[in-house]
DNA sequence: GTCTATAAGTAGATAGAC
DNA sequence: GTCTATCTACTTATAGAC
């Protein structure tokens, strides 16, 4: 509960910190009033509803994970640079924030009309055209054959789960692990990528 | 709402639907007691609280969990033979329960003491031996060098990632690619098998 | 064992003073 | 804008008849 910044910013942050944490049906107004140090009406005040304070957080959580996607297709590059590039920001998104992918699915998975909010921004014709630039560069033999589908999921399996698994993992690993941890994450970064190109190198 | 079945068997199964989907929070007593064709009243008799029958439904989840494990960690068998079964114990379960996953992922995450059930059945000294194991191999030239936490994480997340976006993923995907993901996670099976042999053999 | 009715507690939302 | 007090609705839990 910092107080040098508007009482909106704080709201905002403590929801994201509740929400993110406890997720939408567990999040308790109350306990985000208290986390922005002011009380339940004020949080109405701003927001109206439970609701629309939660859609706010969620929206914002979408456009930052969207920003990346659309980064890295913009770009003219080939196939294992631009599948590398989503692992450097990826990682670092999540090394972050790593409630995130839990939150992510989760909230999804309740409501999955949310999830039209990320297909917008033309991601599913990104990703076609990824699925083709993949089939293209296999067929001249630039990378190996692959099924692009399950290259894809393997790549973001091996960057989000472990991230999704960290809170546990941190909260109950036992003592002589967590310096061992701090290092963990970051290591992903070459790892996944290692992968990849162990994947795709002929 | 089968009615052939004794009652406190439908509570359960009426239990496990609703907690694996909506989790602990977001489940209601009511919901519960709809889908297993009896009233509230009943399941306080039965199971005197939600968080009692909760625990129940978690205990069940976990103790499956702890048996496949189990079942892999006492037979002598060597490193790879032993990681590439993980795969097909846990695909199999998994296609069975595509939201286990993620229930489990957040309810440890709500409730991290609940890890803890998990971690009887000297899991963590199986794990131990794994890493020995892994290491005694690789010295021996029989697998590459690797880095055992990085594979084991990287193993589960192959495995489990596609199950947890899976329910998401299934209700939004076009309608081109449905028959498609038929097939898509049984295939999983192979292609994680082939991530395996791939990173481990010399 | 199973039900209806109801109590008790909790959480989101609003009214109104300052 | 911010607070206290309160309302209303929902959810878990219990009482008591059958």
């Amino acid at each position: 509960m910092v107080k040098d910044t508007s009482t909106e910013q704080r709201i905002i942050e403590a929801a994201r910190r509740v929400f993110m944490q406890k997720g939408m049906a567990g999040a308790r107004m109350q306990e985000i009033a208290d986390e922005a140090g002011i009380n339940k009406a004020l949080l109405h005040y701003y927001f109206r509803s439970k609701e629309k304070l939660f859609e706010h957080i969620f929206g914002e959580v979408i456009a930052r994970i969207s920003m990346g996607l659309k980064s890295i297709f913009e770009k003219e590059m080939g196939v294992l640079e631009r599948l590398t590039s989503i692992v450097d920001i990826y990682v670092d998104t999540l090394m972050e924030n790593r409630y995130l992918p839990l939150f992510v699915l989760n909230e999804m998975n309740q409501n999955p009309e949310r999830f039209s909010s990320l297909l917008q921004e033309n991601i599913i014709e990104h990703m076609k055209k990824l699925f083709i630039e993949i089939r293209q560069e296999a067929e001249s033999g630039q990378i190996r054959e692959t099924n692009p589908a399950h290259l894809l999921l393997n790549i973001l399996g091996l960057i989000i789960f472990p991230f999704a698994t960290y809170p546990v993992m941190q909260k109950v690993a036992p003592e002589e692990f967590r310096p061992f941890f701090n290092n963990f994450l970051e290591e992903r970064k070459h790892e996944v990528k290692q992968f990849i190109i162990n994947a795709l190198t002929p």
